[in-house]
DNA sequence: ATCCTCCCCTAC
DNA sequence: TAAGGTAGGGGAGGAT
């Protein structure tokens, strides 16, 4: 169970690209030590100059926008139901004109008003937070040429239902936390009032605030933005009056919510806050709840709230087995929980029993052990047992690597996985095989004196040559051929995710093998035992649980990492431990270091917070909170370190250290934190031990993470007769034998429960929540603990005044749906009831493959870009490869410095604060070529003229995969995608085709070797005809030269691809990339269904091509065809666009002495890189053509630019960001070209 | 209504 | 110093 560093989730995306602020906390980890060091990241969070400059462009925008008369009904987006006076599509017309907008559909999240001259029952409780006003309320307002409140034309329903005109803001407003009744309505209406007059003295304090500010970053006005917002969408009239306060209307509404919830955030993400405090606190003791409550030792727990490790917890059990008739005594209800105990406690006795020397004999004395010695004694020997364990488990260790990470690999161990060159093979043998294997494995590791020094020396000796002192280990360039390799081999969470995938696999084969559970003998023997041993009493509460009903169990090993590490390491078990690269010393902050840049950022952010905030505790909170971060640390510049902690101890987190949290802040909260460091190696080791004594007992498991599991148990507890807690008591007795550490399993009637009860059990313990207890036992949890739930979620909820599920299941689903979508909104009110559908899935179908490294990636020149992305292409054409499929969509995504962000992170070599940037196309085939897939990426990576070194993250990704057959696309010719090309040669000798083709025509039908293409019409018709393409490459390519230049663009194109990338690259290359990213950008059904009437021609289009005769195909040529096939009709395009508008490419823009440098920064990261191109390629040639983008290829860049602006524009319109609609003006002057 | 694309969010 | 990956669920909004 993962808890985030700071509560906070990891912040890998800095900003999206329309420069939306959710994710606000992403800034959190540019130093995490201040907690939400997440200034704005946004552009709404600048201030009082950006506001009124940005008001400005917007008034601009509404202005110039194409037909738009007025914007009296801006912000406002209707949804006519019925028959209205005014026709709806009048009513469309005139919303238009003056600024609102005009949904098809009732869909809750967007539209504003329902309008509507009657509306039935059904259809008025469905919408019921949405006013419905009648149609005169759009034509009086336009007559009126202001926007009228819309209170009097509200259509009140036959019901006695209230109004919906202000529920919706009864549940978001910051100012009121639950859920209104409806009946609460005339309450409302003056709560609302009141608000409104808060706001607005609010507003003009804010402006107080904003104006002496020299910040660029104002809270103040984001508030005030929000508190707008809020009574802009539900009270017409009254947000009229806020606009008068000058701010603009036009906010999305999360974005606000985000920045409210910072102050509120602060104080969660701080564990040293009150509020986290507290909940910290709840936490600690959560896992002890019930013991206490079986022991009455409370106070006793208090007094030693850092032993958690086994042995303490053990004394704990010690006294509850005392009390052992008082546990069932004690509580009817909660014999279950005694039953745990009783168990847990077994499991813990049994490290002390004297058979204890083999694992064999650990696991059957657990289940026997009814132990009534002394406490100290059982400790005594708890103690020496561990470390018994801890010998006898050191092979599991492979030889530490310490510091010579890198060197690693040249270690001479017997690695069962190499950490980069490992693929997951599964194999057909039997569990007990595995076992088998997995103990040569590690007994061949056994010399203990192979410690990390001695390896460290060791390697040093054998391999002079490569061995970096890790004195001087710096991250190589990224232009270094090593970079990426070295970047992963070191990289925790690309380890996770790869083993993740790993054991997914491993998982999914063992359905293949057959089924033998030598484990279940073992459980069978131990159930035999236990009812025997405890007798009756047992009995009663083990057919407590209904065995019919499905049992869903969750194992999670406790605090992975570390447990791994100190089993060579036993020194430090009692001692706070975390695993981190950190090794203890900082080197000088740079002198760029951006560090007090950014802190100077968040401590004026927080200023402005305080001052704004009306909630007196809240500022407390915050003004604490800023204190602690000025505090100045107490250890040293060690207290700064941003390097990551990937696991600590329980004891660690005593302290409030977290997994994912910095070093610096980690050393503050604890300063006598021990740091281990990684070993990948030994981490894989213990996972597939881990993963083996599971599938030794059963093959229905999900594998989550290389730590962490569910079960589908149902099956066992029948076979064998066993209740859920002996066998997780079994089970966690094997894999502490097996690989010596400690995992904790929690029992549920469903994957929800079982992953809950396990963070109750945590650590070293086992917990079974049963069904009738499920609705209490989940109330008290805290909604972020729901499996989902995470910080923006939580954040929101908390606005609905729900933090604990209790709360949140006293909201009704429908609201929940209505903030958050049907799923989520359903998801939310089954969980906070316990109820869970989800089955345990062993075998889900990958959706897509990955490759992205946003550390350490720093280029000078462009080549190194592109070589970069090469690598990457071949990275993921390794990993498809290892899965055997191909996939047809690509994704570039890049993190790209902000402009304002300066150019030395605040983490050493990290990406620091970043927009990042998507751009994807479709391939007509599925494909695994390297030279395809790098092929694209450069296109796609040109296209957004970035300067390279501003690069800080590269992403790829591909989807589409074709290995789903029911996928789309993916099923041309049901059946005949496995056939062999030969079938296609034997088949069709003659040209049954008639080729409407005028590019490919004769040539075809003259060559002997035809694959027949099947060709879908794009017409109506339907109907199925042929042509046919030579098969060979050589000849197919001929045809294609023949025909047009469009080859030679594809020829050049692979050309470049086969060569590395120089400095100077022709035009020609430019200009092809260019165009067919165009053509990606666009690519959809409508461009596959293009057709090129242009020099009255039928032109194939891709869909129609039969793919699977593509696929026979080489794979250069069959993308080839493909592109050609679309390059021609991008061609087309353009050249008719150009027809359309014949001075299509002047485009007007002012000239750059009057752009406001502060409103192109205000744009989107791409736009402004557009923009710059465009006014640098401006100055170089003066007046010819505005050919938007670089390259000289009118064709290319322009439907590019629109294309992304055009999407810019449309989410700037929803998000009503200024940035955005300043965006938008470009947008709609660059459409009307 | 249902698909698609482009994101955000979550988890480990 | 420091190794900030990766896959899936799902919402918003546009196209059809
Ligand atoms: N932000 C994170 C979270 C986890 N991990 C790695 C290290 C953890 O050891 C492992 C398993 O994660 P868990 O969430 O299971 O956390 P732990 O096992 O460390 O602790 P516990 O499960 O006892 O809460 O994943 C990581 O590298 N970074
Ligand atoms: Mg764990
Ligand atoms: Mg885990």
């Amino acid at each position: 169970m993962s808890t985030s560093g700071s509560g906070v989730p990891r912040p890998t995306v800095q900003e999206s690209n329309h420069g939306t602020k959710k994710n606000v906390k992403r800034k959190k980890r540019i130093f995490n030590g201040w907690g939400n060091s997440d200034d704005d990241d946004g552009w709404g969070g600048f201030g009082n100059y950006m506001i009124a400059k940005q008001r400005k462009l917007n008034d601009q925008f509404l202005r110039d926008c194409k037909g738009q008369s007025s914007c009296i009904f801006s912000g406002i987006i209707i949804y006519v139901n019925g028959f209205t006076n005014p026709s709806s599509d009048e009513l469309r017309r005139l919303m238009q004109e003056h600024g609102g907008g005009y949904d098809l559909y009732l869909r809750k999240s967007r539209i504003t008003h329902i309008i509507a001259s009657n509306l039935p029952n059904s259809k008025f409780k469905l919408a019921k937070t949405i006013p419905v006003v009648k149609p005169e309320w759009i034509t009086d307002c336009v007559n009126a040429g202001k926007r009228l409140s819309h209170i009097p034309y509200l259509l009140l329903g036959n019901q006695s239902q209230i109004q919906p005109g202000h529920s919706k803001f009864s549940n978001t407003s910051p100012f009121k936390s639950g859920v209104i009744n409806l009946e609460e309505k005339e309450q409302n209406m003056t709560l609302i009032k009141k608000k409104i007059f808060e706001i607005k003295c609010n507003l003009e304090e804010s402006v107080r605030c904003n104006s002496d500010a020299n910040s660029r970053y104002s809270s103040d006005g984001s508030i005030a933005l929000y508190q707008n917002e809020s009574l802009s969408r539900f009270t017409d009239k009254d947000a009229i009056i806020v606009q008068k306060d000058n701010i603009n209307d036009n906010v999305e509404d999360n974005s606000e919510k985000e920045i409210i919830s910072n102050s509120e955030d602060d104080n969660e993400d701080d564990s040293l806050s009150g509020t986290n405090r507290v909940a910290f606190e709840r936490k600690g003791l959560k896992s002890k709840l019930h013991v206490y409550s079986l022991t009455e030792t409370k106070s006793c727990y208090l007094q030693h709230p850092f032993k958690y490790d086994c042995s303490s917890k053990s004394s704990e059990f010690l006294k509850c087995e005392s009390l052992d008739d008082n546990n069932i005594l004690l509580q009817d209800q909660h014999l279950s929980k005694g039953l745990v105990l009783n168990n847990s406690n077994l499991c813990v006795l049994g490290h002390k029993s004297k058979s204890l020397s083999t694992s064999k004999n650990l696991m059957h004395s657990l289940i026997k052990c009814t132990s009534t010695s002394s406490n100290s004694d059982r400790l005594s020997k708890l103690k020496s047992s561990s470390i018994a364990d801890a010998n006898r488990l050191s092979d599991v260790i492979s030889t530490n690597k310490n510091d010579a990470d890198r060197s690693a690999d040249f270690v001479p161990t017997n690695k069962i996985d190499a950490d980069r060159s490992d693929d997951f093979i599964p194999t057909n043998k039997t569990n007990a095989e595995r076992l088998s294997d997995f103990k040569t494995i590690y007994a061949s590791n056994t010399d203990k004196s192979s410690s990390f020094k001695s390896s460290r020396s060791c390697i040093s000796c054998d391999h002079p040559e490569v061995f970096k002192s890790p004195l001087k280990s710096l991250i190589p360039k990224t232009s270094d051929k090593n970079f990426l390799n070295e970047f992963y081999s070191n990289s925790r969470l690309h380890h996770i995710s790869k083993w993740k995938a790993q054991l997914k696999a491993y998982v999914a084969d063992l359905h293949k093998s057959e089924t033998v559970f030598p484990g279940r003998e073992q459980l069978r023997q131990a159930h035999i035992e236990n009812v025997s041993k405890l007798g009756q009493r047992e009995t009663l509460v083990s057919s407590k649980p209904s065995i019919c009903e499905q049992t869903v169990m969750h194992i999670d090993m406790d605090s992975f990492f570390v447990s791994v590490g100190l089993l060579s390491r036993p020194e430090l078990k009692d001692q706070p431990v975390a695993v981190t690269h950190f090794k203890g010393h900082l080197a000088q902050p740079s002198p760029d270091s951006n560090l007090e840049w950014e802190e100077s950022q968040w401590l004026k952010k927080q200023q402005k917070i305080l001052k704004g905030k009306t909630n007196i505790s809240a500022v407390i909170k915050t003004q604490s909170k800023v204190e602690d971060i000025l505090k100045v640390p107490t250890g040293s510049k060690s207290s700064y370190s941003l390097s990551e902690i990937a696991s600590c101890s329980y004891q660690a987190r005593q302290a409030g250290v977290k997994n994912g949290m910095f070093m610096g802040q980690a050393l503050r909260l604890c300063p006598n934190l021990q740091t281990i460091p990684y070993d990948f190696e030994a981490y894989n080791r213990v996972s597939r031990a881990f993963y083996d004594v599971v599938a030794s007992f059963t093959h229905d498991i999900e594998a989550v993470s290389c730590d962490e599991m569910f079960i589908d148990v149902t099956d066992i507890l029948t076979d064998t007769g066993a209740t859920a807690m002996e066998l997780a008591s079994v089970l966690r007795a094997e894999v502490k034998d097996k690989t010596g550490c400690s995992a904790s399993v929690g029992i549920g009637p469903n994957m929800l429960l079982a992953r809950l009860a396990t963070r109750k059990a945590k650590p070293c313990g086992q917990y079974q929540v049963l069904t009738h207890e499920a609705k209490e036992f989940i109330q008290e949890l805290s909604v972020r603990d729901l499996p989902g739930i995470g910080y923006s979620l939580a954040n929101k909820l908390s606005k609905l005044g729900a933090t604990t599920c209790g709360q949140l299941q006293k909201i009704s689903q429908l609201t929940l749906q209505i903030e958050f979508g049907p799923k989520t909104g359903e998801l939310l009110h089954r969980f906070s009831l316990g109820q869970d559908d989800r089955q345990v899935q062993s075998n889900k179908l990958r959706k897509s493959v990955s490759a992205e490294v946003n550390y350490g990636i720093r280029f000078s020149k462009e080549f190194e870009m592109v070589n970069f992305l090469q690598e990457m292409a071949s990275e993921v054409k390794k990993r498809m490869d290892t899965i055997k499929v191909k996939g047809r969509g690509i994704t570039l995504k890049l993190m790209v410095r902000r402009p304002d962000a300066p150019k030395e992170t605040a983490k050493y070599m990290g990406h620091g604060i970043c927009t990042t940037l998507n751009k994807s196309c479709n391939l007509p085939i599925p494909t695994n070529d390297v030279n395809v897939i790098a092929k694209e990426l450069i296109s796609m990576y040109r296209a957004l003229h970035l300067s390279v070194c501003d690069i800080r993250g590269v992403g790829i990704q591909i989807n589409k995969l074709d290995n789903d057959v029911s996928a789309k696309g993916n099923n041309h010719k049901d059946g005949q995608r496995h056939q062999s090309i030969l079938s296609f040669t034997t088949v069709n000798n003659k040209n049954q085709y008639t080729s409407p083709c005028s590019t490919l025509p004769k040539t075809c039908t003259e060559e002997s070797n035809e694959i027949t293409f099947t060709k879908i019409t794009a017409q109506p018709d339907s109907s199925i005809k042929k042509f046919t393409l030579v098969q060979s490459y050589n000849e197919s390519r001929k045809i294609l030269e023949n025909n047009e230049h469009l080859l030679q663009s594809s020829a050049e194109g692979e050309h470049t691809n086969s060569t590395n990338f120089t400095d100077n690259e022709n035009d020609k290359i430019i200009v092809k990339t260019n165009k067919k990213q165009t053509d990606f950008n666009k690519a959809g059904p409508s461009s596959m269904t293009y057709v090129d009437c242009s020099d009255n021609t039928y032109m194939l289009s891709e869909s129609q091509l039969d793919p699977q005769v593509l696929k026979e195909l080489p794979e250069d040529l069959a993308q080839e065809i493909l592109e050609t096939v679309r390059q021609r009709k991008k061609i087309t395009t353009v050249v008719n666009s150009k027809h359309q508008s014949s001075d299509a490419i002047d485009l007007e823009l002012p000239p750059a002495s009057q752009v406001d440098v502060n409103c192109l920064q205000a744009l989107p990261l791409s736009l402004q890189n557009e923009l710059q191109h465009y006014y640098q390629q401006n100055q170089i040639s003066a007046k010819k053509k505005h050919v938007f983008p670089v390259c000289n290829s009118p064709l290319k860049g322009q439907p590019e630019l629109i294309n992304a602006t055009k999407n810019k524009g449309k989410k700037a319109a929803h998000q009503a960001r200024k940035a955005l609609i300043l965006e938008a003006t470009l947008s709609k002057k660059l459409s009307r070209m």
